[in-house]
DNA sequence: ACTTTCGTACGAAGTGCTTCGTTTTCGGCT
DNA sequence: AGCCGAAAACGAAGCACTTCGTACGAAAGT
């Protein structure tokens, strides 16, 4: 049963747990039930139930020492942005990502000035350290 | 029954579906079938399954004046491209596109020289347009 | 006209995802 | 010791996605 995390994609409403838990740090059920309530109301025990499913499939870790047992997201968000994009980049832009990027930027109202910058500062690396 | 076509998402099965129309152009199903299945062996009514489903949905249309329908997407690949680099942008990168752009060029050897070259075109573009 | 071939249409089974009601367990309080 | 409130565990229902078997109809060859 034992999986590599690397290659586990989670689900939509996995992803949204996640993201409570990548911001909260390590959270008693509870506590991520009310943070995800806030973008889409959902059950206690249906958060519960995710985070034991997640538990399973080796998403989540969790503490059990106290009553209310605190859980902890096993997965950073980066590598997780790393796998979905990719996946995104694989199944809808023939495996480029630069294609990617274009589409990403292209959309006008994308960026304000300071991302451009970093996104630049991003290239220069690149280019000095392909030569 | 009619809905937004840009807002509808399509799913895994139907996204390779989509990906041998936009290849191919308008086909029959047997041409589809043959075109998902080098990908990823797939029984013929299968896809004339998923073909009607689309249909229904409205992300292809069809001719049925000849004896083997004609399918054609009805929404673009840039389209499509847009809608789900959207969707990962919110429920990933915090709505903002400029991350998801510095995570996909993050990845070291993600671009050809050719590629950044044309990243760096865009961005002057949208510098200068923003100016 | 008859059979074979190829296509559409339909229905349904299998699977995974999502949600929640109910039951059980655990600690603290009286 | 017994009760109460909060949490975990369990089971199952509902839904969407995927896949394919079977039936049926039309065209083409003999």
């Amino acid at each position: 049963m034992t999986q590599t995390v690397s290659q586990l994609r989670p689900t939509a409403a996995e992803l949204g747990i996640l993201r409570a838990l990548w911001d909260l740090g390590p959270s008693t059920v509870r506590q991520v039930q009310e943070a995800v309530s806030r973008d889409e109301p959902t059950g206690y025990t249906t958060v519960l139930k995710f985070l034991q499913i997640m538990h399973q499939k080796g998403l989540v870790e969790r503490d059990e020492s106290s009553r209310a047992h605190v859980y902890r997201a096993r997965v950073t968000q980066q590598d997780t942005q790393r796998l979905m994009t990719s996946q995104l980049v694989d199944r809808l832009f023939d495996g480029s990502r630069s294609k990617l990027v274009l589409a990403a930027l292209g959309d006008s109202g994308a960026a304000t000035p300071e991302e451009l910058a970093a996104i630049r500062a991003v290239l220069n690396d690149l280019e000095r350290r392909s030569s």
